[in-house]
RNA sequence: GCCGAAGUGGCGGAAUAGGCAGACGCGACGGUCUCAAAAACCGUUGGGCAUUUGGCCCAUGUGGGUUCGAGUCCCACCUUCGGCACCA
């Protein structure tokens, strides 16, 4: 045994042990209280980054932490297998996907080992093996089943770098690129498969109340979902009855205020009633709107256009007609495709009337000037000078509108509703701007969509009992990234499982997004009934196991997946509950964002800005517990921030200093017995370390609880050449420090606790409870203030009362010399903080 | 444009039921050790002024406000980052 502190050493010693002893395998034991705690998983890219380790050391120490808490806690880990990055290199390098991704999953293991995490190595799960899509294609059949997958031909996002088509959630940003390799996606309009998450709209967005997930993350969500109440109602055509289209609005209380309305280019109708004398101009306006949406689409800088039709439409409050435009910043996809337009009173249709000259009857008011009987304010005058539209709700007042004059929102919304209702075929609705999930992809290396085309039957889902359809091995990879599916005869030809007739295969294979939705419960049972044949009743898990284990308690991730995968996973559980697998609504119950990790330059690392920092390097330099503990010391865990190569140095010299603190003897020896206080000194020092470190722990609030051990350690580093070494004190200072240093640096706390003979294994010890009555200082410091400005520190006992601080306070010559010649007007104490007199 | 998060020393960051701004670490400077260097250890370190001791003033993006007291609360603005983008 040496005594130098030799990380490489013994950590690869405490990682073989640990695996010989099992020492955190999954155990279900219905006397603890179960934890299930989870990190996003990995994609097997071949090297675990930075990021990996930013999200997972700091994971592994709160896993750990509630584990010493006695909680019986389970952290799995697998590998989301399938995936583009895994065809390309088969492209450019000629490796088999399969090949490609399993060994880098081989690589990954090893260094995942390394960082000497607690993970469940024998529930892990790896979804590009049959073992584990067969049930993303049971998931599928069972969905197609409920009438949750449907196929329809409508226009979709595709990436022509990746060669798929996209869910609406993976394309980002202002110019709508592809998430993953950001190029700029174009429209296709395609038969695709798609999932109705719409359908379950309002509970995603209410089953946010109910989980601790962060706020940022609930906003997104509530965003992206986008939720609207309002009345959709119908509007006919002037002279010809039998026509009428249908618009949404969520301002009904402004329909007296329609002075035009506006259909989207594509809509149905305008084919129909264009007059004959504007069909040309309107031909040409719909034929270019239908070019823009097939280029890239180009940002407009809000410039509207748009062109009249002809025709008119009744206003159905008023009788009054108002012309038909089609104008593109109608969309086709979201409402009914038709708007009735208020100028006055939204800002769209307020630069678009402004545009072409429209009126704009202004028919809300501020409650203020219908209270003042103000004529004017709605005068022509009133609407020709307005700069932007009024579109306020609250305090708004109906005008111009008949018997409804006077009605302030919210009844005027309630009160035209029910009108529109009455009158027009109305009805309340609500719209979303989510849409279905799209979940075909033109690629290889993923799971195929069961289902068969059969030209006698049509679509037809492949039986249960033939599932899984397997992903042929033997594909021919073109340059282009054309999925080999397509042209491999043996996957495509197939007899209809109805008729027996030659069908073919759907060759798409499912968004990998399908495999993450529901890996935290394939982990329960990993590749569950593998070579076995499915049945409609399945459990793609072990019942039991899942009852005792499942939902996940807490979850830890990027919030990159926001919108992706975190609503996924989400909808899936409530279609899993809806299937009836399981009884609860929400996947996981708590959620953690932690930050990016960024390169020394504070730049986000890439190779091409070659800031890229290789956790392997530092590892063998400094070791797996320095770079773990480096990672959370660097500031808030949510915050993410730069990695800073003199930094890590910090956290290593800190290391050390704990091992010299608790192998090597004192250079002096005492003889002396320590006094009381030095003891009480001591035992406080230990204590208000526990609070606080705890209270970290508890909070990820890694940063300041490494901060407080390093604290911590330097008072013991003082105290070790004092008598108080070796007391009862000292022990339970240096037992604590190693406890609360277990969960964040298990190699070096398990070799000091294993040198100071202690049982094995550290990581088997209860918590350290800190005792708030030990951590109590007996004499505060306190500031005394004149006038807000500092002009001396006091000692006074911490239980000392206000008058007494008061007296001391006043006493103080320092103080005195500052109130001279003034009057004390006042004197503010708070009793173990601070006073403050005032005094002019 | 809308929504969200955030602006604190040379740097990463502490401190918010309003109460001593700058914990902890990095870097820098000085010292010990050494033939020397590295490492390690000890000390100093927000800015300015003063300095024989005690000191004084200014400082948490900017400008106001509330308060005995504001990094923390309120109003307006600036900057950065993230998301959405004609969603009717």
């Amino acid at each position: 045994m040496t005594d130098r502190y030799e990380p490489q050493t013994i950590e690869s010693k405490w990682q073989q042990k640990w695996e010989e002893t099992r020492l955190y395998r999954r155990v279900e034991d219905p006397d603890k209280e179960k934890w299930y705690f989870l990190t996003m998983l990995p994609y097997p890219s071949g090297d675990l980054h930075t990021g990996h380790w930013y999200a997972m050391a700091p994971s592994d120490a709160a896993a750990r932490y509630r584990r010493m808490r006695g909680m019986n806690v389970w952290f799995p880990i697998g590998f989301d297998a399938f995936g583009l990055p895994a065809e390309n290199a088969a492209i450019k390098r000629n490796i088999h996907p399969h090949k490609w991704t399993m060994r880098n999953i081989e690589r990954m293991r090893g260094q995942l080992r390394q960082m000497g995490t607690m993970f469940d190595w024998e529930h892990e799960a790896i979804t590009c093996l049959p073992g584990y899509y067969q049930w993303n294609q049971w998931f599928f059949r069972k969905f197609y089943d409920m009438g949750l997958a449907y196929r329809d031909k409508a226009p979709v996002d595709w990436c022509p770098t990746c060669n798929t088509t996209l869910a609406r959630e993976q394309v980002w940003g202002e110019d709508r690129h592809c998430e993953r390799c950001g190029t700029p996606v174009i429209v296709k309009e395609l038969e695709q498969w798609k999932f109705r998450i719409t359908k379950y709209a309002d509970e995603l967005l209410e089953g946010l109340d109910k989980i601790d997930w962060p706020e940022r993350v609930k906003t997104l969500q509530r965003n992206w979902i986008g939720r609207s109440e309002g009345v959709e109602f119908e509007m006919k055509i002037q002279g010809r009855e039998d026509l009428s289209f249908r618009v949404f609005t969520t301002r009904p209380d402004t329909t007296f205020g329609m002075s035009f309305a506006v259909l989207a280019p594509e809509h149905p109708l305008v084919e129909q009633i264009t007059a004959p004398e504007y069909r040309e101009e309107v031909e040409a306006y719909v034929a270019k709107a239908k070019r823009k949406s097939e280029l890239v689409r180009q940002q407009e800088a809000g410039e509207k256009s748009g062109v009249f039709i002809g025709a008119y439409a009744i206003n159905p409050v008023n009788g009054q007609p108002v012309p038909i435009w089609i104008a593109d910043y109608v969309l086709m996809t979201y409402g009914t495709g038709a708007i009735m337009a208020v100028p006055a009173h939204d800002q769209r249709d307020f630069e678009f009337a402004r545009k072409y000259g429209l009126p704009t009857p202004i028919v809300i008011v501020p409650k203020e000037v219908w209270e003042a009987g103000d004529a004017s304010a709605w005068s022509e005058e009133a609407a020709a000078a307005m700069e932007a539209a009024y579109t306020l709700k609250e305090g708004g007042v109906m005008v111009n509108s008949g018997p409804f004059d006077g009605t302030a929102w919210p009844q005027s919304f309630d009160a035209t509703a029910k009108w529109l209702e009455e009158h027009a075929a109305g009805e309340r609705k609500i719209n979303y701007r989510l849409r279905d999930w799209l979940i075909s992809r033109q690629r290889y290396w993923g799971t195929p969509i069961p289902i068969i085309y059969c030209p006698e039957c049509g679509t037809v889902p492949v039986p249960y009992e033939d599932l899984p359809v397997i992903l042929p091995e033997d594909a021919q990879f073109r340059p282009t990234g054309e999925s080999p599916l397509k042209f491999h005869e043996a996957f495509l030809h197939v007899k209809c499982p109805v008729c027996g007739a030659d069908a073919t295969r759907e060759t798409d294979t499912m968004d990998t997004f399908m495999d993450s939705s529901w890996y935290q419960y394939a982990y329960v049972s990993p590749y569950w009934k593998e070579g076995e044949t499915l049945s409609p009743d399945d459990i793609p898990w072990d019942k039991a196991v899942g009852e005792y284990w499942l939902p996940v308690d807490q979850y830890t991730g990027g919030i990159e997946h926001a919108t992706m995968h975190l609503l996924y996973t989400r909808f899936f559980t409530k279609a899993m509950r809806d299937v009836g697998l399981v009884d609860f609504d929400e996947p996981m119950l708590r959620l953690f964002n932690q930050g990016i990790i960024l390169g020394a330059d504070g730049e986000k690392m890439s190779k091409s800005r070659g800031n890229v920092v290789n956790p392997d390097d530092y590892v063998s330099k400094y070791g797996a517990d320095t770079v773990r503990a480096f990672l959370m010391f660097i500031g808030p865990w949510d915050q993410g921030g730069p990695w800073d190569p003199r930094g890590i140095e910090g956290v290593h010299r800190f290391l050390h200093r704990v091992w010299s603190l608790v192998v090597d003897p004192p250079k002096k020896q005492h003889d002396q017995p320590a006094d009381d206080k030095a003891i009480t000194d001591l035992r406080r020092a230990t204590h208000k370390t526990l609070l606080k470190v705890t209270e970290d722990y508890e909070k990820f609030k890694f940063n300041t609880m490494i901060a407080a051990l390093m604290g911590f350690s330097n008072t013991l580093i003082a105290a070790k050449e004092t008598p108080v070494y070796g007391t009862e004190a000292w022990d339970e200072a240096i037992t604590s420090l190693l406890l609360m240093m277990a969960p964040a640096m298990p190699h070096i706390s398990e070799e000091l606790w294993a040198r100071l003979g202690k049982p094995y294994s550290i990581h088997q010890q209860p918590w350290p409870e800190g005792d708030p009555e030990l951590a109590k200082e007996e004499v505060v410091e306190i500031a005394i203030q004149v006038n807000g400005k500092v002009r001396d520190r006091i000692q006074v006992a911490v239980d000392a009362d206000k008058a007494g601080i008061e007296a001391a306070a006043l006493a103080s010559p320092r103080v005195q010399k500052w109130t001279a010649g003034k009057t004390i007007r006042k004197v503010i104490v708070v009793p173990g903080r601070m006073v403050n007199i005032v005094a002019n």
